[in-house]
DNA sequence: ATAGATATATCGGACGCCCAACATTTTTAT
DNA sequence: ATAAAAATGTTGGGCGTCCGATATATCTAT
C-alpha cells in the first residue's frame, strides 16, 4: 500500500502477465506494442523494467515465444500459453464479473 | 511467476484491498466473513496472514474503519474509502472491461 | 558518417499480496 | 471446569509487479 496522500487500489499487480497473454491471443506483437497497448488501459505506459522481465518469465515458461524481426522481438502466444488464458479467464471472470458487471459495463454488453 | 508445473496467473495481487473495498460497500462485515466471501470467488479462502495485514492497512489509510463487536472486528467503508473505490471501479473498468465482456459476461449482462 | 530515435535488456530497491506457522483471546459446548 | 471452536493477530519468507536508471544495439534520418 503506498504511504503518500493519494491511495491507489487496483494497479494490476498480478495481472500483467494475465494482460500481455489476452493481448497475444489477438495478435502477436513485440515489446514495445505491448507496452502500448497496455498504456491505453492503464493510463501509463510501463516502463521497460516492467514489461521485459514480465516477457522473458512468460518465455521461459513456454507461455509465449519470441521470433526475432529486424530490431524488433515479436512475441506469440503458444498452445500452452492459451490453455493458461483460458484457465485464468475463467478464473478472472468469477472474481471480478459482478464488479464489473455493475460499474455501467452492462450497458456496454447490451 | 510460480516455478511449479501448474502457471497460475491472475492471482489478484494488488486486487485484495479492491475486492474488500467493493464488499464492504455492499455491508459491514468482519474479518472471516470478508474472507469468506473472497473465497468464494478465489476458489481458497485467505489465510489470516494475508487477510489481517490488509484490514489494518486500510485502516491506517482511513479507507475502513473497525467497530469492536464481542468477539469480532466489524469493518464498514469510510466516505474515503466510497472516493477510493469509485476510483478503482473507473481503472479497472477501463483495464479489464473489454476482456471480461468476452468471457460470456456479455451473455450474463443480458 | 553522424545523430537521433526506437527497441531491447538488466539492475536495485520498494511494495502489496500470499501462505504456513504460531500465538492469543473469546465464545460455545460438554 | 474443561475442551473445542471461532476469530483475531503476528512473523518470516517468497513472489510478481513496478519504477528509475543505465546500457547496448539497431534502424532512420540528414
Amino acid at each position: 500500500m503506498p504511504k503518500g496522500e493519494e491511495v491507489h487500489l487496483c494497479d494490476m499487480r498480478g495481472m500483467l502477465s494475465f494482460t500481455i497473454l489476452w493481448l497475444l491471443s489477438k495478435r502477436s506483437m513485440y515489446g514495445q506494442e505491448l507496452a502500448t497497448e497496455i498504456g491505453k488501459r492503464r493510463g501509463e505506459k510501463p516502463n521497460p523494467g516492467t514489461i521485459y522481465p514480465a516477457l522473458k518469465d512468460l518465455a521461459s515458461h513456454g507461455l509465449i515465444e519470441a521470433r526475432i524481426e529486424g530490431r524488433n522481438s515479436v512475441y506469440r502466444l503458444t498452445e500452452e500459453g492459451a490453455v493458461s488464458l483460458a484457465k485464468s479467464k475463467e478464473y478472472f471472470e468469477r472474481a471480478f464479473g459482478d464488479i464489473l458487471l455493475e460499474s455501467g459495463l452492462g450497458a456496454l454488453a447490451k
